[in-house]
DNA sequence: ATTAGCACTATTCATTAATGAGTGCTAATA
DNA sequence: TATTAGCACTCATTAATGAATAGTGCTAAT
């Protein structure tokens, strides 16, 4: 059996490029090939695409070796290759220069910075929406998280004898209510008393913060003895119980279907259920907040099983104090990455724009 | 050429059931069978669901007759008949007893009604997500209507030197917020006083009313020499100024995709338009809320489109005091209409009782 | 090291024939 | 007179066949 050079080694002096420099142009090539056609690609094919620089028997050599090395794979013998996620995989992390973002896409997407006055969670609807219709994939955006988040402003507002309408403001702009049971039949002006007090303990903390320092404040017995602070603090720690889950809004599922990677039953039935059970998503997203910059996951990289055959590619969003939470396409992962890759940046940069301009503060 | 007669004429005093009447079963039977298997009914087939109690013969004689009243169609000339809009109609009209809700639905829905001090958009989510999951169809909720929703509190809080975030909270549980630019410089303490002056002028009103109530009081003067009333009207002015275009959350849209009714590519893109321009299924929920009871719309009844292939089940919801919006099912033309009737009818039954105990009157 | 040439393989596509489900009509029957 | 059995006919579906095609791998020549 004939062993085929295809290491990384040199080869002295001359003006070639080194043969495993060629391969990965080729595999590139290849990669570009079957993003823009979803055909396997053949020999013949790729060495006219690339003007006839290699002939079709060198590409065949060449195709060989990567298959080897897991890059490619065929379906059948006769049949053109097709990139791994391995391949995919050395694609995004070659690229380098991201294309500009084209005038047509600014445009589409202007309307994400044309919000006066409204709600964060339009403007993210907004944007996923119009993100959808731009990639023509499946797009998810999560609502900001409301730990980190501070507060700006609590209301409670008496709805009945046992019931108490809480209404907690944050600095990113968020709005959440929520209703609260009580024992005692609270006067509204003694909510009133209980709201400025919250307020002035607890304005500017975020949520994590204060649930621990109300839980603190009962631990210690410091306003034992003081009704207004003892009522206050109870109904502070009703009232900022964690229950918003972390939504996620979804836009453009059924784009998927339109896609010819998607077309086999079973694999319309995964992609229906990693909706189904936003979780797995929504953990993409939330990992997708940690650290600045654009997120790829290929296929085979994803945890979950049902998402094998997609790639996400996620970005953060934030306001001028802190990340709120990311945005994000889901398509087949031979989807043209370049494009997808710079979309979602510049919508994601989009949002933080706009919604940094409306944070209270 | 034979005139058979298939009319609604009586046939004397015999024991037989009249011809028309035995049509009308056979056309039930047809169309049950169909709805089941999805697959062109043939005159054997039948005779045999039937218990043989007519034979093939007799049966082709009907479906003859049935298919020249509009009521059949045949795809070719070898395949057995196919219920059109007009059979589902006739069908839909003559379901007499509806089904008892299985004690298996009840418990899945459960959850609906279980929801202490929730939002009533979560509760909505929820409702449509579930019904998207017993009825495996795609299934659709109005949010309620802001105009016929009544005041319970308004709230204004300062957010920068020129904004102001304005929280409504209306009767029917629903809190909305947008934030208004204003040009002067108001205090916190200014604006708590408009805020109860606002409240006090109109709370218990109608979004609709007080909109055209502050109209009024802008066009007579009779605030015009009072600078707090005439700020607070013109806050106030902007502040119910109408922003929300009424929402719709769509759940199980995908489930659309796996049934067999929507394989053929046209019929993908149209339900994808379809969902995608959100308007036409509005409509839809909107015309339901303005009688009581479950509204059916089977395909070609639908103004629009690319719904020609679905058909649509809907039931408003409301609280004590106004219908608040309405929840439905898209499906195929061929749905169970007997099961999904009574699964729509039910769930918006317990949306109504959920939000009426959570209704702030 | 590269390439041309050739044998080989597997898919795809069109054609054909067999099968079968179903109808419509006519004549026999209850 | 309504129902049914029987039969000829139609048309979709299926399987089988073969030709065309796209592609590979190997070897020998450059």
């Amino acid at each position: 059996m004939k062993i085929r050079v295809k290491g990384i080694e040199n080869q002295g002096a001359s003006g070639k490029t080194n043969s495993s420099e060629r391969s990965m142009e080729v595999l590139q090539s290849i990669i570009e090939n079957y993003i823009k056609n979803s055909e396997p690609v053949g020999s013949r094919t790729l060495s006219k695409s690339i003007g006839f620089k290699l002939s079709p028997a060198t590409i065949r050599n060449i195709m060989s070796d990567l298959a080897e090395s897991g890059y490619l794979i065929q379906t059948h013998t006769s049949a053109g290759r097709v990139p791994t996620d391995k391949a995919y995989r050395f694609y995004v992390d070659s690229i380098s220069k991201k294309p500009a973002i084209p005038e047509q896409i600014k445009q589409k997407l202007s309307p994400v910075s044309n919000v006066q006055g409204t709600p964060v969670e339009d403007i993210l609807s907004k944007a996923v929406h119009l993100l959808a219709e731009l990639t023509k994939f499946a797009c998810v955006v999560s609502t900001p998280k409301q730990s980190v988040s501070r507060l700006q402003r609590i209301e409670l507002i008496k709805i009945s004898e046992d019931r108490i309408l809480v209404i907690l403001v944050t600095k990113a702009g968020v709005v959440r209510d929520k209703i609260i049971f009580v024992k005692e039949n609270h006067s509204q002006e003694f909510l009133n008393s209980v709201t400025t007090f919250l307020n002035e303990e607890f304005k500017n903390h975020s949520m994590q913060e204060i649930r621990e320092g109300i839980h603190q404040s009962i631990v210690s017995d410091r306003h034992r003895y003081h009704d207004l602070l003892a009522h206050a603090v109870r109904l502070g720690k009703k009232a900022f119980e964690l229950n918003q889950p972390g939504e996620m809004f979804i836009e453009g599922q059924m784009n998927l279907l339109l896609d010819s990677h998607f077309h086999e039953q079973s694999s319309v039935k995964s992609l229906i259920d990693a909706f189904e059970q936003k979780t797995a998503i929504m953990k993409i997203l939330d990992e997708s907040m940690k650290n600045k910059g654009v997120h790829i996951h290929i296929g085979i990289e994803n945890d979950y099983e049902h998402l094998h055959k997609c790639s996400l590619i996620t970005a953060s969003y934030r306001n001028k104090q802190n990340v709120l939470g990311s945005i994000g396409v889901v398509g087949p992962t031979s989807m043209d990455y370049k494009r997808i890759i710079s979309t979602v940046e510049y919508t994601a940069k989009m949002l933080s724009k706009t919604i940094s301009e409306q944070s209270y503060d």
